[in-house]
DNA sequence: AGTGGGGATACTGTATACAGGATCCTAAGC
DNA sequence: GCTTAGGATCCTGTATACAGTATCCCCACT
């Protein structure tokens, strides 16, 4: 997160260090928004330790902190396996999205440096960029970018650290629909409202795009269900 | 919590097991909200472990566990700290605690069962009593209960999951700050405003309520600095 | 052929052991 | 007397080891 955040002539010598059980906390959670364990999947400790070239600890931990983050669920005496999103958990996660990033739009209106809106700009063209291209892949971090850039705007630490986890499940989700649809004069009127500093406005503007955002996937995941009836 | 809470005829045996994991974390929460550890305690796992006669590991996830919740911070390679709440920090949890309730009070209005709301009315009554005998313990214990149903009755598991934690560090916050206030008249109206079922009258009355608790909040806080301006 | 029991197996839960980094104290130098 | 280098100590990070429980498969019995 801050890499020498504070005293900044000061050595900080292999300030990049993370535990173990973080990196592998990453790189699991990497596997299952990829899709490499879908939903179902067993976790079990002793492979992926010795797959990874590590002891059962880190793992252990690191399955942990995914199941706080909602990714997994361990029954006691059994492990750990990768979660489906029922219907009901995507209503609840827009229900819950919906209502944070209103707040965060509206703190971010107030709060927002100019250097800040900047760099929310740039990602914004970035995303352009990528759309024109028809590059899909990029188009898909830059929206990711743009909501995580949004969020530290709203400069709520609290705010961030609760609805991270949540988007990272969202962006899991969408990975899942297949092609990120094109969000793009959504985010730019977005960003323009928060940009404006009115907070009523900034809010309507956020309310309005969780909306859509849901509606839109729940229109993926009727036609995937059509698909694939009782898998 | 939820002891043999379904499949009623089910032989259960030991239902009521818990991985050691979880009751150290637990006793180390009681102990944190019971003041036990003040803000600043250093959590040092082979202490800990010693003195719950329990090996270091459970001590260890039970710490990553308060962590997550929010009641301790850890430094790689140097342990955890019981945290101090910051001005700031108060306040974001109050912005996402109002945020959150606001959207618990909708989804109670529309969602609630008859059942449900004669269990939360009958917790109003119990605070009542306490406040009637003058029960400080009580009220306090009551409050919280009717916080804790009012968010069961939303049915949003994800909701309940996120606020809970937030409100076990309100309630740290309160009890911290001496004596629970007053709050019978303003339960009851908001109460009385979920039974309605106007999803509008209980948001609008969620936020005033979520508005009041932090004002009297931040009273409390700024007395207690004013008595102790450096500590 | 179907069902129930017994044992093997696989995995989690917990304990112990060891390695390396951070802190703190002491002592030497200025 | 103050500062700083060195080492001892403490504590976390990680690995290994053992115990106990759940699952599964196979075989015997009905």
């Amino acid at each position: 997160m801050s890499r020498q955040a504070d005293a900044p002539g000061a050595f900080d010598i292999d300030a990049d260090y993370k535990p173990l059980r973080d990196r592998v906390r990453d790189e699991l959670r990497q596997r299952i928004i990829d899709d490499v364990y879908p939903a179902g999947t067993r976790l079990v400790e002793t492979e992926i330790a010795a797959q990874l070239g590590v002891s059962r600890l880190p793992v252990r931990e690191a399955i942990r902190a995914l199941e706080s983050e909602g990714f997994v669920k361990t029954i006691p005496r059994r492990g750990a396996v990768v979660v489906e999103l029922s219907a009901q958990d995507v209503e609840e996660l827009f229900d819950v999205r919906e209502a944070l990033e209103v707040l965060a739009s509206q703190q971010a209106a107030t709060r927002a440096t100019k250097a800040e809106l900047r760099r929310v700009r740039s990602i914004l063209t970035r995303a352009r960029k990528a759309l024109d291209a028809g590059d899909h892949i990029a188009l898909g971090k830059a929206n990711e970018a743009f909501h995580d850039e949004i969020l530290k705007l709203s400069h709520n630490t609290l705010l961030q650290a609760l609805l991270e986890p949540l988007q990272g499940r969202l962006h899991w989700l969408l990975r899942q629909t297949g092609d990120p649809y094109d969000l793009f004069e959504e985010h730019s009127a977005w960003f323009e409202a928060i940009a404006s500093g009115s907070a009523h406005l900034a809010a309507e503007r956020a309310r309005e795009h969780a909306r859509l955002n849901r509606e839109i996937v729940r229109k993926l995941l009727a036609e995937r269900h059509r698909q694939t009836p009782s898998a």
